[in-house]
DNA sequence: AAAGGGGACAACCGCCAGTCT
DNA sequence: TAGACTGGCGGTTGTCCCCTT
């Protein structure tokens, strides 16, 4: 993987002859008023440079240029020191002890290169980036999770006995544990107690070592959605209609969806990518034809579901765990004049709902909020950077933290409750749902972006009042900003509203009626019961 | 054989935080 | 205390190689 840096041999090196001959003609930010020297480095001045730090040592990097006589900038200097001349770099390709390192770090840390690569000597963090980016675009590409279901759960696991350690989230008895886990106590716990959103996976509970989820509500087994695989490899760019398909994250919340039986195969068909060249070559998970996977309980699967955004479509700050894997993203929604956006930016399909399989990008796939010019104070479609909707969401995250302290009763009662979906609830789960900074969730505005009513979205339709209502009791600090910001997750769940009696996101997209959907307009008491029951 | 696309990776850029003066 | 300096970090770009079509 890493090519030793006398081994310039291909690229650059053209680049580098011409550029690195003309002195002064590549004058960055740093050498300006030098003229030094930019891009690929010669052997010559590697050994330059080696000399000198062996001489000098490390440090001091601007001295270099002016002791050694090294036409580089300090920085250039220390980076080239740091990823290609340092003794102890390990050369060659990831060992799989390495590569499965790399995904459980980025799991728990997001786009911390240099913590990463501190967990693994002989790496540099441009190294494990570099890895990490072309892994990422090959997953996409596949339409497979970021993330194998087993480290997702390690990181879970840790989690949880973090929490166990420190029930009250001050996590002040280890440092180091506090220190690995950049994720925000707040955003872990909301993390859980939300999982309801995202529930489909039951069978996950079953994977060894998934015990915690078992602990806490954890029965509905919700948050994994990121595990979702996303659709096979597209070849053109997706419309808009694919982009509003399918609430991945809204998913349908019932219980009853499940995870397909053969869910391990996933986790298989997932090993396997990894290792796979040509992810288009893939006996796909998602084939169609695997009865397992797309007849379980008559209901296709939401991974068999075109558009799952599950874990792609975060609007992702990099650095974000889980949701930082999906940098590699879009500017935002590629919209087409095929559809109309709504109030809130989203689209609104006006072509056929079944898109072609080949018609999800898996680089368009992942969407980051539509650029604020293109959908000004739409209250809906709210940037998770820009809207305010963070605050709301963090607050609703609070709050949600606070229900959980009530004692793991309640919060397990309320997340049992997902499963039949008293609008409050709902609405409560919607709000954590949203939390950008949610490792192993969606920012809120993937999932208001990605969740788009199937009719619109405008006031004047069935959902409206419902919405409004949502909006409306919310109360906040964050006030009008945090009811914009109900009424945006209200506007995602239009199809809630309007089937009332569904409990989740019934509605067809695709002309699927895909299953979690538990459209039996069960009185919310069953709820309850069910939440007795251990869900 | 040529073209196109993806993978790999080195290097640059801009920002930020800590330190120094 | 403020500004400059330095190092570090994450994101992005640009190039070549390889494979497929």
């Amino acid at each position: 993987m890493m090519t030793n840096g006398s081994e310039e041999k291909r690229k650059w090196k053209t680049r580098g002859e011409s550029s690195g001959n003309e002195e002064g003609s590549s004058v960055g930010k740093c050498d300006a008023a030098i003229g030094l020297k930019k891009g690929p480095w010669t052997s010559a001045e590697d050994a330059i440079l080696m000399e000198y730090v062996t001489t000098h040592g490390e440090g001091n990097w601007n001295a270099v240029q002016k002791h050694s006589g090294l036409s580089r900038c300090g920085k250039s200097c220390r980076l080239r020191w740091a990823n290609h001349l340092r003794p102890d770099l390990k050369k060659g390709a990831f060992s799989p002890e390495e590569e499965r390192l790399i995904i459980e770090l980025h799991a728990k840390m997001g786009n911390k290169w240099a913590r990463m690569a501190a967990e693994l000597p002989g790496r540099t963090d441009n190294e494990i980036k570099n890895y990490w980016n072309t892994r990422i675009k090959r997953l996409q590409r596949a339409g497979l999770p970021i993330y194998p279901p087993e480290i997702c759960l390690k990181v879970l696991e840790g989690n949880h006995q973090a929490q166990c350690m420190d029930p009250n989230g001050t996590n002040g008895g280890d440092p180091v544990q506090k220190d690995h886990r950049e994720i925000p106590e707040l955003v872990f716990k909301n993390f859980k107690i939300n999982r309801g959103v995202l529930s489909y996976l039951p069978n996950l509970l079953d994977v060894p070592g998934s015990n915690i989820m078992k602990q806490d509500g954890f029965g509905s087994s919700n948050n994994y959605a990121f595990m979702l695989p996303t659709l096979p490899p597209p070849k053109r760019l997706r419309t808009a209609t694919e982009d509003c398909i399918f609430p991945a994250v809204v998913d349908t919340g019932g219980v009853s969806s499940g995870l397909p039986p053969n869910f391990s195969q996933l986790t298989t068909d997932y090993a396997a990518s990894e290792r796979i060249p040509d992810p288009f070559g893939l006996s796909s998970p998602y084939d169609p034809s695997d009865v397992n996977i797309t007849t379980y309980e008559g209901q296709p699967p939401f991974a068999a579901l075109p558009g799952s955004h599950a874990f792609l479509n975060d609007d992702s700050s990099s650095s974000e765990p889980i949701s930082g894997a999906m940098k590699l993203e879009l500017p935002s929604l590629q919209y087409t004049d095929t559809h109309q956006l709504d109030s809130w930016g989203a689209m609104t399909p006006t072509a056929s709902p079944l898109p072609s399989v080949e018609s999800v990008d898996t680089n368009t796939f992942i969407q980051s909020p539509p650029p604020t010019t293109e959908q000004p104070e739409s209250p809906g479609c709210l940037s998770p950077r820009s809207s305010g909707l963070l605050e709301a969401v963090l607050y609703e995250s609070l709050t949600l933290t606070n229900m959980n302290c009530l004692g793991n009763n309640q919060a397990s009662v309320a997340a049992s409750m997902e499963h039949h979906l008293p609008f409050d609830s709902r609405k409560r789960d919607w709000g954590i749902q949203a939390d950008p900074n949610s490792p192993l969730g969606h920012s809120a505005a993937s999932v208001f972006s990605v969740c788009t009513p199937m009719s619109g979205s405008s006031s004047d339709e069935p959902g409206c009042e419902m919405k409004q209502e949502m909006a409306s009791q919310v109360s906040s600090p964050y006030g009008e900003e945090k009811q914009a910001a109900a009424a945006a997750a209200a506007d995602c769940m239009q199809i809630d509203f309007n089937r009332p009696d569904v409990l989740l996101g019934s509605g067809s997209y695709f002309g699927l009626s895909y299953g979690g959907c538990v459209e039996k307009g069960e009185p919310p008491a069953t709820a309850q019961t069910d939440a007795a029951g251990g869900g």
